[in-house]
DNA sequence: ACGGGCATGTAAGGGGTTACATGATTCT
DNA sequence: AGAATCATGTAACCCCTTACATGCCCGT
């Protein structure tokens, strides 16, 4: 399980509750990383089992009780084993989108066209979305937080989704200019 | 199975074995996307029971008899429904680099520098890949084929991994420039 | 009254990887 | 002599998604 490096990453910054864990999850990592719920408390039950983590239990009324996360000696070693392995590669991706526009010419230039104009819309939505949503919550953050993560990573990353949507943007427009000009 | 997009995809220009699609994809989509042979077969067989394709059967010698598969009309129908649904969603990715580069800064600045280093080296070498060998595949390929694909989207795709490459190396030198400033 | 937030989970199934199994031929 | 190519597949296991299950409290 990969999605356990990102709960040691999350922990070794403080306990946390799974559910805590699902919203830090979906507010600073959404740009390269997300998973539910239903992955993640088996995750954490895993990470006990091995001896990577240990939790305190909260008593509650009315909902279950709460089961507070925190990070071991074990754990501590592992996530630092797992970001000192060699950076070395460029593992292999997978994309849908990608994968259907390499198809796509058997649908005929107008569809063709219609597909990839509705690829660059949705690649425009997003690029305002890091400039706007994304921007403002990792401002209110790096102000209210504590000092152990100062948000610097977390703001390039940003910048790097923002980079890599405008190159998105900047090619489906040349692919759309050379569509038009054939036949 | 995704993978079955694929399949018929490269089904739909012409038969083709287990064999020789799995030669086809790691040829040609290697970009964004790959798959294994043992997880080609199934997805063959998953199909063929879905009525999708059909095979004939032509025996050997010392080997497997060849199992030569074809897209049947439901198939075409298949893959022509799937290339028609909208693409206007930027489907949530996942990335373990940039997921490990997020929790890099607890290692200390030395270490963080090492390991962007290492990414940096490994983007470069993939520039140079999609700059010489995937380029030439591709004039190869354009000048030996049958005329049903131009291998006009097939080089757009290259361009299109070499655009992002060059983005991820420009980010990781302002990255490290950044870093190499702080304290 | 109903939806959303809080808080935990289970179950079923899809998708994918790695290792294993067979066995002839051809290249280095 | 050993590795790669051709050609098929199975088995075990991991990772992840979707749907389901429970139940209180708070805001509109």
């Amino acid at each position: 399980m990969s999605l356990s490096h990102t709960i040691l990453g999350f922990l070794s910054l403080g306990p946390l509750t799974g559910y805590d864990l699902k919203k830090h999850i979906d507010n600073s990592t959404q740009l390269f990383w997300h998973a539910e719920l239903s992955q993640i408390y088996p995750s954490l039950k895993n990470l006990e089992a091995k001896g990577l983590v240990i939790f305190d239990t909260v008593p509650q009324e009315g909902k279950p009780d709460k089961k507070i996360y925190a990070i071991t000696p074990a754990g501590r070693q592992t996530l630092n084993d797992w970001l000192s392995e060699p950076l070395d590669e460029t593992p292999p991706t997978k994309s849908l989108v990608l994968l259907k526009i390499f198809f796509l010419e058997s649908l005929g230039k107008p569809q063709t066209l219609v597909q990839l104009t509705r690829q660059l819309g949705a690649q425009r939505a997003r690029l305002n979305r890091y400039r706007q949503e994304t921007r403002h919550q990792i401002e209110d953050y790096t102000q209210s937080s504590n000092p152990s993560q100062s948000g610097f990573l977390w703001e390039l990353l940003r910048q790097y989704g923002e980079l890599q949507t405008q190159t998105s943007i900047r090619w489906l427009e040349m692919v759309i200019q050379e569509m038009e000009k054939k036949i």
